[in-house]
DNA sequence: GACGTCATGTAATCAGTTACATGATTGA
DNA sequence: TCAATCATGTAACTGATTACATGACGTC
């Protein structure tokens, strides 16, 4: 097993909660609804699927028009998925460039400061509006994380709030 | 200018805010301090100060025991990190295990989805504990982060706990 | 003298991005 | 016929991790 399964796993998830599909609607479900959650653009998917597929863990169901390839989750992906699900602990490595600019802030003086609040609020609140805007409250896949990419914009908009007040005050 | 020069800034804000200090320091506050912001190790670091040397961001003060090398950021360096500071547009590329675990939590039969939950939650718990326990709370570098990742991690535990509380009703 | 910490580095590998390249199909 | 979208891929490069390697200094 590989250390880092992280967009097997995110490839394995989707096929099996939304049923069989080519890389390219692939590469459009990672734009969509996981882009909050993991990214991958199409020249990491199709190799990744090749590689899949030599493991055991997708198959081809069909090849379609244009060359579109349906790939679908087999019995062994299906377990690879749900041993990760149930058993991995997930690592926490945090790689913010937003965290990043509010943690040097103090740097800067204090004008300059509240500029660089106001646009990392601004970022928070375009993402917020993101969010609401996305399919699958309802929906099967992805509305837990949803749930919680909501709720971090909201609280992340307090934050940028309360440190614009603190900043103006001092 | 690099594209991605989020490891530069870091360690440039580090010995901007800090003052001068050996590629093992600045090691130790990547471990410490800015671990719920950005993360590398010293092999990743070393390196990185010999090419930002180079490029006149920092220099090499002085040569102290076993071969510690004390650098400082040059007037470029800090005007590179200001630059950063007030005009990069922070990217918001999300890659959380985490996320893409409760994502895929739907997939779950609802016994195994809690235990998964319980394990996302626990996870949470520490994470609030080694951010309350940091210093930095008055300090001047950091300070307003580490206000963010003590919300956002709450947050996430409200989040944990309603989302068990879902999964337990259904 | 042995152990732990300080202190620096390289090499191999893996993950992810950017740029390049090709061709089919659909609709204006 | 032209443009947009569908659909697949490769190659080069950068960023990050893991494993390897070395040696100095302090203290028990």
């Amino acid at each position: 097993m590989l250390a880092d399964m992280s967009l097997r796993i995110a490839l394995l998830g989707l096929l099996s909660g939304a049923g069989p599909a080519s890389g390219y609607d692939l590469a459009k479900k990672f734009e969509h609804s996981l882009n909050h959650v993991w990214q991958a653009g199409h020249t990491q998917i199709y190799p990744e699927l090749v590689k899949m597929a030599a493991d055991g863990l997708v198959a081809v169901e069909s090849e379609g028009a244009r060359g579109r390839k349906i790939y679908t989750i087999t019995p062994e992906g299906t377990h690879e998925l749900r041993t990760w699900l149930t058993e991995h602990q997930p690592s926490v490595t945090v790689r913010s460039e937003v965290a990043l600019q509010a943690f040097l802030l103090p740097l800067l003086d204090r004008k300059q400061a509240i500029a660089v609040m106001e646009r990392i609020r601004a970022g928070f609140e375009a993402r917020l509006a993101v969010l609401e805007c996305q399919p699958g409250h309802g929906q099967a896949l992805g509305r837990y994380a949803l749930e919680l990419g909501l709720r971090q914009a909201r609280t992340s908009i307090e934050w940028a709030d309360e440190t614009l007040t603190d900043l103006r005050r001092a």
